[in-house]
DNA sequence: TCTGGGGTCCTAGGACCC
DNA sequence: TCTGGGGTCCTAGGACCC
């Protein structure tokens, strides 16, 4: 049996999500913005005809805002979510296999479905969808991801189910397909392909695997595999544990107190451990940075800092106190701050780290160690690996007892326009 | 005046081990 | 003067995604 893979889109997802409650909206322009009502983060169709771009800086719209009378809504994520929860799970109910792609995509296998009934199979779930939520979505099915991908952006122009299995067809529509909309393709690998005159879909399909291998890494042999219809990407079902975790936000306005900034810090550590403590984990390190504006005047500066391994306990307390450490060494009183995050890092194992680890040796190093063959002996070597600790407790030494003032390097970028 | 937030994967090169 | 080599792990940075 030919595999087929369905590619599941949510509609404009947030707007969609908005119009739920103002029905009277539908066929109007709407837009949601980010954070701080900063930028474009969703736009309905009318909203992107007028010219609305993805992350377009609400001030450079809003006189088109108020010309058109567009509907602008603040972001709800926790309305969002909501959505996107009901509807995975209704169409996980209604296939074998499905991969939770992103909040408002999945993919989906239909391999067990017979070709000529996949066509009225997407359909139900389309009109199932909006029938329960009042959501519309978009399915491609191809015989990839990558295929899917396309598919469903066909879909998007006809009646929201798009199926793309036959060999022709599919290289008649890739090439129509512009390189710079393929999915894994971005503005860089754009770039550089239209300079090699490769600027269809159907071009890089059959441009030679080793170059492309050899220009743009395993990823780009991977699309172009993908393309030729053999799977590289297969369908992720168990959702894998996150590997980081990030809370940053932008400022309205600049923040030019360490005070200011420590507060800000700590309600992100307590938002980011909360988070941390949702998916059951614990994190080796804490990360801290900080930002002053990109558009302003006078040079960007970025920095970010590592805080110790201590900070491994899942103890909110501790981890202000390893952050603050870290916002203190990269914290310049001369600078005003746009911006600021942390992140947990390298998160491990719930029952790998336990603050008892860390309270019986008297030197950093010695505890490191410790650790490591507390770990080692329970879980057996793989767990936390010699190297990761010994490299980690080197860099630890280096930076901050050796080096007492270490911070990373300043950053000086070329100003944006 | 005002310019998002949260992720993943890959590679090069250094450090270290035996 | 000659100056191992294979393997693992880490970090930093690039590229991409929604």
């Amino acid at each position: 049996m030919m595999r087929k893979i369905a590619l599941v889109d949510i509609n404009n997802f947030y707007v969609s999500c908005e119009r739920v409650f103002r029905p009277d909206l539908w066929h109007k322009p709407v837009v949601v913005l980010s954070n701080n009502d900063g930028c474009a983060i969703a736009r309905s169709n009318e909203a992107k005809a007028l010219g609305i771009k993805m992350g377009e800086p609400y001030f450079k719209f809003k006189s088109l805002v108020e010309k058109f009378n567009i509907a602008v809504f603040s972001s709800n994520y926790t309305l969002y979510q909501d959505f996107s929860t009901r509807i995975m799970s209704f169409l996980k109910s209604q296939v074998p296999q499905m991969e939770i792609y992103s909040i408002d995509e999945a993919f989906l296998n239909l391999t067990d479905i017979p070709e000529a009934q996949v066509i009225t199979f997407c359909q139900r779930l389309k009109s199932q969808v909006w029938h329960q939520l009042g959501i519309p979505i978009s399915i491609g099915v191809s015989l990839t991801k990558t295929l899917a991908k396309v598919a469903n952006n066909y879909s998007k122009k006809g009646e929201g189910v798009f199926i793309l299995m036959d060999e022709k067809e599919i290289n008649s529509f890739l090439e129509r397909f512009p390189i710079a909309d393929l999915w894994g393709i971005g503005r860089n690998h754009t770039k550089y392909l239209l300079s090699q005159g490769i600027d269809t879909a159907l071009k890089l399909k059959r441009a030679p695997p080793k170059w492309i291998r050899q220009k743009m890494s395993v990823v780009g042999e991977r699309i172009v595999s993908e393309l030729n219809g053999h799977m590289a990407h297969e369908i992720e079902e168990a959702s894998a544990s996150k590997k980081m975790i990030t809370v940053s936000r932008s400022f309205a306005k600049d923040v030019t107190s360490y005070e200011e900034l420590e507060y800000a810090v700590c309600a992100f550590i307590e938002r980011a451990v909360e988070k941390l403590r949702g998916e059951q984990r614990l994190a080796s390190q804490v990360g801290v940075f900080i930002k002053t504006n990109r558009y302003g005047e006078g040079a960007y500066y970025s920095n970010y800092h590592l805080a110790e391994l201590e900070a491994a306990c899942n103890y909110t307390p501790t981890f202000i106190t390893a952050a603050k450490r870290a916002l203190s060494k990269i914290y310049k009183p001369y600078l005003s701050y746009k911006k600021a995050g942390v992140c947990l890092l390298e998160l491990s194992n719930p029952e790998s780290f336990q603050p008892s680890f860390f309270k019986s040796s008297s030197s950093r190093q010695e505890q490191l160690m410790q650790t490591l063959d507390t770990l080692n002996k329970r879980y057996g070597k793989r767990t936390v690996s010699y190297g990761a600790i010994k490299q980690a407790a080197h860099t630890i030494t280096q930076r901050q007892f050796l080096s007492p003032h270490y911070t990373t390097e300043w950053k000086d970028l070329p100003k944006v326009k």
